[in-house]
RNA sequence: GGAGACGUGGCCGAGUGGUCGAAGGCACACCCCUGCUAAGGGUGCAGGCCCGAAAGGGUCUCGAGGGUUCGAAUCCCUUCGUCUCCGCCA
């Protein structure tokens, strides 16, 4: 949600941070309806102070039993109340047509964010690790022998359908282990606080974070009405939803894993094979609340934090800073982390680390008061994947895959296993 | 699922038709006193929106939505949530 003054203020400024979003400008439509809105509003609240006053009054006159005065004001209130209800509606109808307008247009783009139109205008900031040198043709996650006893698409398709699936053996303990190991990184280490969520949450959640009202395909809704999340930054970053915090809680670093839903609408055919893309997936995500002055701040901590996760995992990587036209609904600035799978010769999206400023604590009305007795300003937010554990599980797999199908298993992994170091081409753990 | 109670400002908590945007307390800010590690006194202190350069004014908000009434935090209806007891249950 965007700050209505801002623009009426600068609405040069608004327009040029969305034409990095490859977007039209929005201003002159934005402000004829602010206009009319106002001049609405003033006569609607002109009114009603009319009544109001009419109607104080009526309770005077009756009071002093002036029942002839008491007579010709209440009608008098009665037929202004119809007379204000049309203003009011015309207002409110107003108000509501901006605010529908406002929510559907994207967060503003910080001033470093590169301009471009998609994913091949995103720029690398940082490089780390050097992909490995195979003495055979690396193969995709799937198609590893030791992976294979251990991912099973076809029964996730008898079960669920196409974007699922089985995981058993060495592959399923490997991936829980990943999760395991990356959350006690982030509590551990990095000082978030461990946090388990709802995965079922109500529009309003959905709203606050910006999935609703304009990417509601994206997701999927029970018929009760719920939304099933599809990262945990809905409901870590709704925590704050409505509340006014304290400012010595900010900021307030938060880690969570949990199951993740989408519904993938618009990727199809898009990587069908293996298990890069699917309706349901893990994640670990990292959401910070933080004042006005600390969320850029936060942001590279967060990143950091992110980049962590990959280099315990020894697993080459390169930090992209998205280009306005590939950055997400609510960001303003947005590092992907993109690690290097062997199988598919090529870097691939397995984080992605959002500043998000005051854009969704609008949505959610969720504010601090900087200073004591001084007025409440909107929490600034931010969210990262740390990481997509499915992604990650590929990642290591993929990385560690040996000439004859077993997988050499990262370090940072082997106390989560019991020890166990490899994959076996058999899908055990040896 | 059945029965009941409740939902008020940053927090706690009064308030059952007008004088209530709302007592009191806590927290917080400033000042005084004391003079020395959390005592006492005073003052201030809800938020959004609209008008205004500002001072200030107007308007809305007592979970949400609707209704009764000249007038509602207060009455009625609906709805959501919380708590208690019973039932069921991982």
């Amino acid at each position: 949600m965007h700050d209505i003054r801002a623009i009426r203020e600068n609405p040069a400024a608004f327009d040029a941070a969305l034409s990095l979003r490859n977007l039209a400008p929005v201003s002159p439509e934005i402000l004829s309806l602010d206009a009319d809105r106002r001049s609405r509003i003033s006569a609607a609240e002109a009114a009603q102070a009319e009544q109001n006053r009419a109607s104080k009054e009526a309770g005077a006159a009756k009071g002093r039993g002036d029942e002839a005065e008491f007579e010709r004001l209440r009608a008098f209130v009665t037929a202004k109340k119809e007379e204000n209800a049309l203003l009011q509606a015309e207002a409110a109808a107003l108000d509501a047509k901006l605010a529908e307008l406002l929510m559907g247009i994207p967060n503003l783009p910080v001033d470093s964010v590169p301009p471009g139109a998609d994913e091949n205008d995103n720029v690398e900031i940082r490089r780390w690790g050097e992909p490995g040198r195979f003495d055979f043709t690396p193969k995709e996650h799937f198609e590893i022998e030791g992976v294979k006893p251990g991912m099973d698409f076809e029964t996730a398709a008898k079960l669920s359908g196409s974007r699922f699936v089985v995981l058993q053996k060495g592959v399923a303990r490997i991936h829980r282990a990943l999760a395991q190991m990356m959350l006690d990184l982030h509590v551990d280490q990095h000082g978030l606080t461990e946090t388990w969520t709802p995965v079922l949450v109500l529009s309003k959640m959905m709203e606050g974070t910006g999935q609703l009202p304009k990417f509601g395909e994206d997701s999927y809704q029970t018929t009760e009405g719920w939304w099933l999340i599809p990262t945990s930054e809905v409901t870590l970053t709704n925590t704050v939803n409505g509340d006014l915090v304290e400012h010595a809680s900010l900021p307030r670093r938060m880690v969570a894993h949990s199951q993740c839903f989408r519904s993938e609408a618009g990727s199809a055919g898009r990587d069908t094979s293996g298990m890069l893309r699917q309706h349901q997936f893990e994640k670990v995500e990292m959401v910070s609340i933080t004042d006005t002055e600390n969320g850029l701040t936060e942001h590279g901590r967060m990143t950091r934090c992110a980049e962590a996760v990959l280099e315990k995992l020894g697993l080459p990587y390169r930090t992209m800073v998205l280009c306005g036209g590939d950055m997400g609904f609510g960001a303003r600035i947005t590092h992907d982390l993109e690690v290097w799978l062997p199988g598919q010769d090529r870097y691939r999206e397995i984080s992605s680390v959002s500043y998000c400023g005051d854009f969704q604590a609008r949505r959610m009305n969720a504010r601090y008061r900087p200073e004591a007795g001084g007025k409440p300003e909107f929490v600034h937010t931010l969210n990262g994947s740390g990481l997509a554990v499915g992604r990650t599980l590929i990642a290591v797999l993929e990385n560690g895959q040996q000439a004859d199908g077993s997988v050499i298993l990262p370090e940072a992994l082997h106390p989560y296993l019991r020890g166990k170091t490899r994959l076996g081409a058999d899908g055990e753990l040896v």
